[in-house]
DNA sequence: TCTATAGGTTCGGTGACCGAACTTGCAAGT
DNA sequence: ACTTGCAAGTTCGGTCACCGAACCTATAGA
């Protein structure tokens, strides 16, 4: 599996980030990683995803130090972002903003705001209320300003259909489920 | 070819964006775009992607507006950044920087500076001489501080050995070639 | 003991990607 | 006119990743 998925002679700090995150679902579960989902049920049913290649991507995240495996009070075990993999929150950003920019009605795009001052989050990243630049453990994600029809039912979209701090889980005590 | 790379029921721009540019080589074609190739075989060279490849990506990219195709004066296409490509830069960067920071040495990262000033562009892309977040029309790409033993010949590899201004086509007067 | 659920693994089919070979189009040389 | 040369693809057979569906295993509760 190493080779097909290297790009080899280049020297650029772009093509190392793509032999990790640049493979198909990665960067999604990351993102997902970012609204709080832990377990892989969750993934599997926010992203709808095959069990095999999310099973595989997780591994793979693990390995490479952007999710931890973590044993939780439940039982179950939890995939959470190191510090390594929080750190990918302005690439996911920017991506996010231009596909925002040209491929989402405004009404559809999901606000974040800078949770500690409460102000909204452009798209340049800076808070329009307070100028500052907030990281992903500083940020509030918020449902979209026109509803679907049907919201779909599995624990993430759930959670999400209100507000919600980044990197907290969506499950409430998964700690003490 | 439309269904399988899409993401479906994603309500996001990060899914959105990830179904223009989340394929294989994709974002390395446009990188290259940003340093100023422009031809089919200088793309494929400095790349090493399969032609097959290579053809039905530019393709899918000026179908989405990403590029554009120009008659040169030469008579041969040149595929060019247009301005929604060059509103990738962002994640382009972001992504390079992560890269960069846990992947690559430090003498072996490019240094960008910012033309107008002179100064370096950190991590953040902010200028350390100036303060200015410089977009990619103001940037200046560096060789290697560890110059590699072997540099390829192909004309991109040629070019990128010295100081190059961002989105300034990497051959000479290729408008009067 | 039986059932339900989480978290996978296995399996056969399809499609993307690969390098190599082939084709097309233009342009200069002779 | 004919040939050579090269850029820019297209075609082709093989391989590998991804797909949905079915199956497996461990644990918890009734």
């Amino acid at each position: 599996m190493a080779l097909p998925r290297e790009y080899l002679d280049q020297e650029c700090g772009l093509a190392r980030s793509l032999e990790i995150v640049g493979e198909r679902w990665t960067l999604l579960i990351i993102r997902d990683a970012f609204y709080g989902v832990r377990r892989f049920s969750d993934f599997r049913d926010h992203l709808g995803i095959p069990r095999a290649v999310l099973a595989e991507r997780l591994n793979f995240l693990v390995e490479h130090g952007i999710l931890k495996r973590d044993a939780a009070a439940s039982g179950r075990d939890e995939y959470i972002l190191t510090d390594k993999g929080e750190r990918l929150w302005p690439g996911i950003w920017s991506l996010m903003a231009w596909g925002n920019e040209f491929y989402m009605p405004e009404r559809r795009r999901r606000p974040f705001t800078h949770t500690d001052c409460g102000g909204v989050v452009g798209a340049d990243g800076t808070c329009q209320a307070c100028g500052a630049r907030p990281g992903p453990d500083d940020l509030t994600i918020h449902p979209q300003p026109a509803r679907r029809r049907t919201v779909k039912s599995d624990p993430a979209s759930q959670a999400l259909k209100n507000a919600h701090p980044l990197l907290t889980p969506i499950r409430e005590a998964s700690s003490a489920q």
